[in-house]
DNA sequence: CAGACGTGGGA
DNA sequence: TTCCCAAGTCT
């Protein structure tokens, strides 16, 4: 047994996967992905709710299914489609993995996800952790589901001390799942551990005298439950510097321009935008100079109409937004073109666009 | 491994 | 206001 993990001798396995379980199926909430566990839809949930909050899932996971009902629906939809699905929730390349992942199901295993480890973990987008929750709650496999919830809850009722902020860390805690998994009920369990995370053993001032499994956690028997788990902390924010321009045709439309397919807000839609580089302050002839080379268009900027922030958890956008005007020449193509405002209800673009587009419109 | 990759909410 | 997130994965 790896050392970190010597106090799972001091707990009775049994009786805390029972403590655990009946906790769960008595207080585990009606969440619209466990009213069945149809793989496709414990996949789409499980992808939506890395890295985001369960309230903010609910309402795009439903509506997701009533877009896709089905894995086939999935494969056959338009990507534009598939990421105006997901406009709003932040990781898109979630999505878009997703969507290739799902292509690849429905061809290669003739619409049914794979129900092996290995064959599971080598869609795209599926890491270990999904992985594990899918093969458990869906097919009642007991693989290791370990996510942030089950690493702080662990380490607390093991009263292990790694620094969870370290990727090799989550592999402490495979081990230590692999030894108290119930193999009669893997998804109660695996579910149980997170949801006693989001309910209980909260990251800050955790509900110890609720807990169902107290009397197994080493934590609160050393009283260190607060001092765990251990995460280092690293945040290493830029600041980028931006100007977009909504630029008008005869009929009213506004210029729009998808991003590369890779890299940050990939494939979604923006307003024309260049990075002002630092620290030269820049005149608005400069700025139209600027998107003319970086684009090969004669553009010309006419006024500012203010500025927004928009904060990314690696980078913080500064846009100053302007109005401007397009020289002839200009042809519409796959990566521009001209759109009216109802038709921004047919393309997928960040939340910093919709910041933009309040400002204009409070502008006109 | 470290950094990229979004967003809205809570303390 | 500022910080830290919240059911991670990819490169």
């Amino acid at each position: 047994m790896v050392n970190e993990l010597k106090n799972i001798e001091n707990i009775s396995i049994k009786n805390f996967q029972e403590d655990l379980i009946s906790w769960f199926k008595a207080e585990q909430r009606d969440l619209p992905w466990r009213k069945d566990q149809d793989p496709y839809k414990v996949w789409v949930s499980e992808i939506m709710l890395q890295q985001t909050r369960v309230d903010t899932v609910i309402p795009y996971f439903n509506r997701f299914i009533e877009w896709f009902p089905t894995i086939e629906d999935l494969a056959n939809a338009n990507e534009d489609k598939v990421l105006k699905a997901w406009e709003g929730l932040g990781y898109y390349s979630r999505v878009r993995n997703l969507h290739s992942a799902v292509k690849e199901v429905n061809t290669k295993y003739d619409g049914k996800v794979p129900d092996t480890p290995k064959e599971i973990s080598n869609l795209k987008g599926v890491g270990p952790y999904t992985a594990g929750a899918i093969l458990s709650i869906a097919y009642g496999i007991p693989e290791p589901a370990v996510d942030g919830n089950v690493m702080r809850v662990l380490s607390r009722i093991l009263s292990i001390w790694e620094d969870i902020a370290k990727p090799s860390t989550r592999k402490v805690f495979e081990e230590a799942v692999r030894q108290v998994i119930s193999h009669d009920e893997p998804s109660a369990f695996n579910q149980a551990l997170m949801e006693l995370g989001a309910l209980i053993c909260t990251p800050t001032s955790p509900s110890c005298l609720l807990c169902p499994v107290r009397d197994h956690c080493q934590g609160f028997h050393e009283g260190v439950e607060t001092e765990l788990p251990i995460k280092t902390k690293k945040n290493t924010q830029r600041n980028v510097e931006l100007a977009a321009i909504i630029v008008k045709d005869d009929n009213g439309k506004i210029l729009i321009h998808k991003r590369p397919e890779n890299g940050l807000l990939a494939n979604l839609w923006e307003l024309p935008n260049v990075e002002l580089h630092q620290p030269i302050v820049m005149e608005r002839a400069q700025i139209a100079d600027l998107f003319s080379e970086t684009f090969d268009m004669n553009i010309k900027l006419e006024k500012n109409i203010g500025q927004i922030e928009h904060i990314f958890s690696h980078l913080v956008w500064n846009i100053r937004l302007y109005i401007g005007t397009i020289g002839a020449g200009f042809s519409e193509n796959n990566e521009w073109k001209f759109i009216t405002l109802d038709e921004i209800e047919q393309h997928a673009f960040p939340v910093s666009f919709h910041k933009m587009l309040k400002l204009y419109k409070e502008y006109i």
